[in-house]
DNA sequence: CTGTCATTCAATCATTCCATTGAATGACGA
DNA sequence: TCGTCATTCAATGGAATGATTGAATGACAG
């Protein structure tokens, strides 16, 4: 593994960082740590896997300057090192939503109905907002809707969608959103919502590219 | 590997893609076919690798939707699959750019003029040949500088720079370039210029981001 | 100092990846 | 139709990766 030459030298450490990204876990976790820094142990809750595979993954992604780590008393906090992360990662799902077939068709066979969900751009949404014309919801779990969510927006996590569209304004449109352009949760929120009589629509993508574009965030109280 | 869930098989076409990326003679593949479409054997021959070798590693970049292969009699010609590829690979870049220790070692030890060597920006360049300032000058082998290049430049490939820099003129500035940003051959021809008295500096990247800026290319006669 | 708890390390096994070799395929030209 | 040549396929061995387990580290609380 000795330096052949310069040009050798910086691919190869460019492969490292592809490969990171290389994996689903991997990649799961770096939308968890979007919506905010988080240590070992509450990864592996939130992913459902055991802690020394997380810890493992998390290293691999830390050499490869990914996430940076952080020690808070007994915990290690991860978090993206920056927002390049999400840069590297939307350009990535470009590439396969743009040439892997087999993309298009996980899309149509589980999000069938998504070209009817026009999603409202950030844009779009700010001005409803601006004007009271929709209701929006952050159908995260509150503990990511607490790191930061858009002003205005409402914390129903998925599982509590169909009881509070009960006390809702039926004739008033709901704006879902969640972690990110493919979270399965504002999907699932809207459908739900559909087919209990509400118009409903999802945002385009999710709290970290808000975040992302410079817009404001509001955190819990 | 059952289909789980459909954010399970999104994130795994994800990785695809990413995996693709994570190996440095198939980024360096990448940067060549970025210069213009290949055969197997000629991209072969441009890396000093065995065909076999090269042929499967092109697969496994097709298979991630990366490269697209098109059959031109007994060859097989292989071209990137769009720009989003090169966009993909720069953020990758980036990420290590910033975070990658290993990346400013490196930068440092074999590129230690580098500050030195303020690179030209393309906007700048525009100027520089509008007003008549600069020769500037293509390091890339003939074959590559055929497919495309910046208009006005001449083609002086890496190991004829030393005999060209003699019957040109040393009061006026030379601007090289040549495949990207981290392409060798332009730090080493403008480190060569200014060894033998020229006044020399690096465009800032390659001619694949040249033409994926929409500048104007130039082909060969 | 000791116990507790979050995290990391070390070792294992199964799997996948990678380079190489030589044979098979597929298209062209004679 | 046959030979040639570019490419791909198949099989091999060696290296790296990934998940799991249990032990080691490091920091805090008492």
């Amino acid at each position: 593994m000795s330096i052949r030459n310069p040009k050798q030298a910086l691919y190869e450490q460019f492969a490292i960082v592809a490969k990171a990204l290389g994996h689903p876990l991997r990649l799961e976790m770096i939308e968890h740590l979007a919506q905010g820094a988080r240590s070992v142990e509450a990864l592996a809750a939130k992913l459902g896997q055991p802690v020394a595979n997380i810890s493992q993954h998390l290293q691999a992604l830390r050499r490869a300057g990914i996430v940076a780590a952080e020690r808070d008393g007994k915990f290690v906090r991860y978090a993206l090192a920056d927002e390049s992360v999400l840069t590297a990662v939307a350009s990535v799902r470009a590439v396969a939503e743009r040439h892997v077939a087999e993309v298009d068709r996980i899309v149509r066979s589980y999000f069938e109905t998504r070209d009817d969900m026009r999603p409202v751009s950030r844009n779009e949404l700010q001005a409803l907002m601006r004007d009271g014309l929709v209701t929006l919801i952050d159908v995260r779990p509150p503990d990511e809707f607490a790191l930061g969510h858009v002003p205005g927006a409402i914390n129903v996590p998925l599982g509590e969608v169909k009881a509070w569209s009960h006390s809702a304004d039926t004739s008033r449109e709901v704006v879902a959103y969640c972690r990110g352009p493919w979270c399965v949760m504002s999907f699932e929120a809207v459908a739900a919502l559909r087919s209990l009589g509400h118009s409903a629509r999802r945002l385009e993508d999710g709290m970290p590219e808000w975040k992302a574009a410079g817009l404001p965030v509001e955190m819990a109280a």
